[in-house]
DNA sequence: GATGAATGAGAGTTCATTCAT
DNA sequence: GATGAATGAACTCTCATTCAT
């Protein structure tokens, strides 16, 4: 095993935004492919051609790194276009959201899972830039459910963070099943499936079990009646 | 061959099982504190008062451990009595179910932890008594599941691993959220709002929304009549 | 991984000398499959189905052991019927000791190993039991060596040492090639063309290349005058 | 992340290739004087005063740093003059590679042992570089032997890997017995010794045994022809 | 006589982090 | 600004040996 031979002795001088863009782009390569645990600083160097030196210029702790490169990664996707509509049909909003928050955790479940297990845990999450930028990811849902709610179509009555864990449960339950490669799935019928059942559930009125029909036969007869009462009148 | 005439503590000696118990449960409690992430031989060895020699006596790996700790705990509480009943209201039954296991999951929420989002992604973790001990914990949400969609109380077009991932999804994200600090949470009530939205989401009949509309139509239709008889009044 | 269970739990009882014979033998079969670096005294325990603690009772030392296993191994091969004749022609009495050396070593190379490589190197090797037993070894073959030097057979400016060198060098090095798994050697072959480069190069007289037949040419020279002069005689 | 502000001392910064040539430097001397059993690299890390860590970072494993210590010898001898004659007196020429072999192995026999007694034995040894180094010093004496059977001086009837573990088996031998500190040997007489009994081992014609049963059979036709002759004149 | 629980020194290896150049 | 040599604490695991029972 002779030592490998240096590949490069004069390094590139970049300008200090340029190479912290491509530390964070190589450590969002590495964290997507190893995973926080077997996240090492040396892959990192190795992969942007720098050394771990220059990393550790930039970032003083490589937790820092990790941290950075997950916000950059939220950042790039909150940038991108969401067609949040504010109107509209309830089911097809809240369809929407929780397709998007779906593709948005498929797209990278390392990373997104290095965000909702570790850094979530972290003291300090709730002073980090990631926790407004998780926020805003769970508040497209959520945003959803509350007008639901103010509108009179979702009941109130239950917790909003149970709501909440209930439909962002169901997603990285999925999510984390599929990482472990127990079958693919589906984000459309996913999707589908749990807005479904999170719209049964949440809907006002009496269940279907407890016959709703029964409202209706019983507005039929009072009608009826008022009928017979006007037909008599005549 | 190193060790030649040492004085050497023999602290106490203990026969071979209670040993063994004794390092599982140290091994948990070191667990349950520090996570699988933090979990130190060391610390095991000297919580009951043993060296690390002595645990790697009866444990080949640190893993071996670790899997034998999150055994003995499943076992434990499996072995616990659980009042199963198969007959009687499903939304009973089904609350039962659920209500046991959040109560599973948070009564060790890092052994919990570790199962779930380490042992599950295992190679071999099919081949593990964790994993038939797993499987029955699920299962005892999943048969009632399966007993409503038999009866036709529950609507059978939604793939099974949807409903459980709903299901357990919420369970764990509830109680990572615990986890985290984010506040306490009753188990009763989270297991009433889980088993509320999910009974009204999987019962058959036509979505409550559905019905809804359909009697609004009726009604409309009702009234429009009226209308014309009124009308026809004048 | 559960913790074996007991096997027994009352031992057998034995006269000493029985169970003495009893670990030497097992020690035997660790040493012979492998090898004195991966000898666990632990094997040895549970081959004779002993306790470490036994076997430590009766040997201070693992070393100790290595070296009865040895010695006891020695003397069964050197108690076996040695067909040594003291007469006859060299090349054959010199055959059969290499035969027999070859065979020896071939038997259990790992102890032959073990004893040639390791013990031999000891500091207090000479003062061992096996040092004697291994010199018996040597001397069945030096003593024909010694005795056509003797006879004037072999020539006597060589160091004997040297000698020695050669003939079990030789031996040895076809032994660890067969070891390492260099393909199979066949004792009587190997023993035939050692025996015969080693008389070849032993013995006295011209030699061929330095012209034998000079000799009998002038020896038939010297006939065929004395031949004329009888001739002429009569 | 342990590592967090401490006081470090930075010993000696060395270019690469020369801090990996000291630390070849420092296990070649251990591996001589403890042998490849007691090698530690603690102890190489201290003679070359640097930390394991570093050595670590140019060697992947014990055994690799190991096998460099032997390589990087094998390739200096290599290196050095090696007055190889091709033409000459074959007894002249077998003399100087086996003397070059003899004083190759002695100048530093643990390394030796190393390479003919462990890393021979190892699976690929035959895909490391130190095998064609090795077959390289063979190949030295065994060219000579291959000339000496095509000038038709030796015979050709002995299989090559016999001739070969002949004469490598009594160089071997007798630098074991060497480093055992069974005395010093002069290379120069045991090469002598080697290359007398080899050349007359392997020197066609009738072997001087041969001659001599065929010269006595010629004289004893003589003598009987001269007793004739005498028996007639009486 | 026998057991087997207990030990502990230390081996090899990893990697985040530091800082002289 | 960049490098990469250097570090060392920490960690897992091994096994010959001891000795209470």
């Amino acid at each position: 095993m002779p030592p490998r031979a240096r590949t490069r002795s004069f390094a590139r001088r970049l300008p200090r935004d340029q190479r912290v863009a491509e530390i964070i782009q190589s450590a969002r390569a590495v964290l997507r492919e190893r995973g926080s645990e077997q996240f090492l600083t040396s892959e990192v160097a190795e992969r942007c051609g720098t050394s771990e030196g220059t990393i550790y210029k930039y970032f003083p702790t490589k937790r820092d790194l990790l941290i950075e490169a997950a916000e950059s990664w939220y950042e790039e996707l909150l940038a991108e276009d969401y067609p949040a509509r504010t109107s509209g049909p309830i089911r097809e909003r809240l369809y929407q959201a929780i397709w998007w928050s779906l593709s948005f955790i498929r797209r990278e479940p390392a990373l997104s899972r290095f965000v909702l297990m570790e850094l979530r845990a972290d003291p300090n999450y709730p002073t980090m830039r990631i926790y407004q930028q998780n926020r805003e990811v769970v508040e497209r849902v959520m945003s959803v459910v509350a007008a639901g709610q103010q509108s009179g179509a979702f009941r109130s009555d239950l917790p909003r963070s149970l709501i909440r864990d209930i439909i962002f449960g169901a997603i990285e339950h999925q999510t984390w099943a599929y990482l472990r490669g127990e079958g693919d799935f589906s984000v459309d019928n996913s999707a589908a499936a749990i807005t479904d059942i999170v719209i049964r559930g949440l809907s006002t009125g009496p269940s279907s079990e407890d016959l709703l029909s029964d409202t209706v036969k019983r507005l039929e007869n009072i009608v009826a009646a008022l009928h017979q009462q006007l037909d008599a009148k005549t």
